[in-house]
DNA sequence: AGTTTAGTTCTTTTTTTTCCGAACTAAAAA
DNA sequence: TTTTTAGTTCGGAAAAAAAAGAACTAAACT
């Protein structure tokens, strides 16, 4: 029982350092502590409520987090039959996705730039030293861009 | 006058709109707007007071936007003899040293997944399902991390 | 030395985000 | 059919973040 306790709040205290962590991926600090209970409970399908209880938070915080992460695709439930609860989960496939995803979209910033770059060349057509230099920049960054689809190909061919 | 009051206009709506995008890079709108103007301004040096009435914002913010981007290494001012003012630009190679730096920042990531890893293999001996998945991903993300290192090293030899 | 200018720092106000509670819905159980 | 359970939605309070304002500092100019 005091093996148990300690068990448990060793558990807080991870969820609660992995929580502000994922901070850091632009969740919120609920939503971030959904996602670590996930990652460290055990069995790891969990009941809304036992979600709820462990972090101390309302139902709504809870149903939110869950919603999102569902509509993201990084979180799924399963359930068993003659138990009308659902069991939330990581979803690795999902999950791993999304990462994929993230990591190829460093597209995003090449965009800008291209933008940056398109509009410092209407009005005058001689280039600046500055324009010059964005335009290294900009060929890096797309070079890494396609060492990184190249990568994630070579790994994960299909 | 008319052509003078359109450009601006323009440079306007896409300050703006590359504020926005830089948000999306932890700033906030402010230091999302100063950047974006100092990347289309022409020239590229502005002074402080250029910035504020541009942006129609408040000295301290932008001192405060400029300071961020300045520690960050990222924006620098140069003088004028005779003139004692500063003005204010990007810093093409802070910049780029930033964006490399954040490329190789896959790294937090990987630490937290290793973080999880070891906290479910605490405790007990026999790998369940949900860990051995986690260790896939964790592999898929070191390799990605290291072809990024190379790729780098590549492009960038020195 | 005294003044002005360029920018900073600290405090306050405004805006935005996050979270909770309470009322609600839909499906299952009784 | 009524009740219970599992989760959702909506409105508002509390907390956090962003921007503004005003008093301040340090260097440059007179």
């Amino acid at each position: 029982m005091c093996h148990q306790i300690e068990t448990m709040d060793n558990k807080k205290q991870i969820v609660e350092e992995l929580g502000v962590l994922f901070e850091r991926f632009k969740r919120t600090p609920m939503e971030g502590r959904v996602l670590a209970y996930l990652l460290v409970s055990d069995p790891p399908y969990q009941t809304f409520d036992n979600i709820r209880e462990f972090l101390g938070a309302s139902k709504s915080s809870v149903s939110t987090a869950l919603n999102f992460f569902q509509r993201e695709g990084t979180v799924d439930y399963k359930t068993f039959s003659g138990d009308r609860k659902r069991y939330f989960m990581i979803n690795i496939y999902g999950w791993n996705k999304k990462l994929i995803e993230t990591t190829k979209g460093l597209t995003t910033f090449n965009t800008l730039l291209e933008k940056v770059i398109d509009f410092r060349f209407r009005g005058k057509e001689n280039s600046d030293e500055f324009s010059t230099k964005l335009k290294e920049v900009l060929k890096f960054q797309k070079y890494i861009n396609e060492e990184l689809l190249k990568a994630i190909e070579r790994y994960n061919p299909d």
